[in-house]
DNA sequence: GTGCCCTACTACGACTGGTAGTATTCGAGC
DNA sequence: GCTCGAATACTACCAGTCGTAGTAGGGCAC
């Protein structure tokens, strides 16, 4: 009755598009930057009990997805998130937001600036100003048609 | 190497978040608005071989989950879609921006705006305007703190 | 060459989503 | 009242994903 839905099982941010402990990783790896399956291990396990083949096996599952990008090193992997968290997660939903209405973005984008504005005028005015600039940025390398 | 991740399958818009079916059951919905069970079985079964009972269990399952509601009317029940898709949508959206940077939403914004820009300007006047008309709109219901 | 650390491979159970069959219910008409 | 048809409820099954982890194999260090 709060007007909001419930997607799933009810989780927030990325647990939308992953797996809870996919999605603890990706956390982790953007806080960390590059990490080997260790580093990501020890930092989980300070928490909870989790098995080292677990952590390994979720990291080469983001891998295959793309989420992660490893390279060797010595003889272990160095695992490095493929994109900045900003970035994927504005991929996400833009994903959702196109390829939706056939282009009529109209009442979503309206709709995602009525919920922002919701919590707090802030966000606004930042996401005005980056409009703005990027506006500026356009229009200047797009001399005139 | 394009930038841009594959979530789960690749798949765009709604089926980030929903089932195959269950997304283009929920556009049928919105397009239609209210309809039975059998309306829809009829909308999809104009272009594909499916079962009655396939779409009522899947109907089942929306509004089970929040997204359709429904009351009888009759013998059959009447389902609604119980947001609308910008709503729902801009929900979706939100839930990914927010929870997830614990305030830190400027990255995603940022990139957000990117993405939308790369695309085509018009989107970007047009959140542009959206966002103008929203902040005069809150400067005046918000009279000074 | 032995041991440790890391990866690869494999597996399994839970859950979700697509699919649909069977059972049940209920109203209309005979 | 009984039957028929339409709709729903219940149940099932399969495939795919995700969390979980064991075991096997390979390579560096000593």
């Amino acid at each position: 009755m709060d007007g909001a839905v419930n997607l799933n099982t009810g989780q927030e941010g990325l647990r939308q598009v992953l797996g809870e402990l996919e999605a603890e990783i990706m956390e982790r790896m953007w806080d960390r930057g590059s990490s080997s399956v260790r580093d990501i291990y020890e930092c989980l396990a300070e928490r909870r009990e989790i098995a080292y083949t677990t952590v390994m096996t979720v990291m080469g599952r983001l891998a295959d997805k793309g989420l992660l990008s490893r390279r060797q090193q010595g003889r272990a992997y160095l695992y490095s998130p493929s994109e900045t968290r900003g970035s994927f997660c504005a991929g996400v939903v833009r994903s959702v937001v196109e390829g939706l209405f056939g282009g009529a973005n109209r009442p979503v984008l309206a709709h995602f600036v009525e919920q922002l504005s919701e919590e707090d005028g802030a966000d606004l005015d930042m996401l005005a100003a980056i409009i703005d600039e990027k506006r500026r940025e356009r229009r200047s390398s797009t001399p005139l048609a």
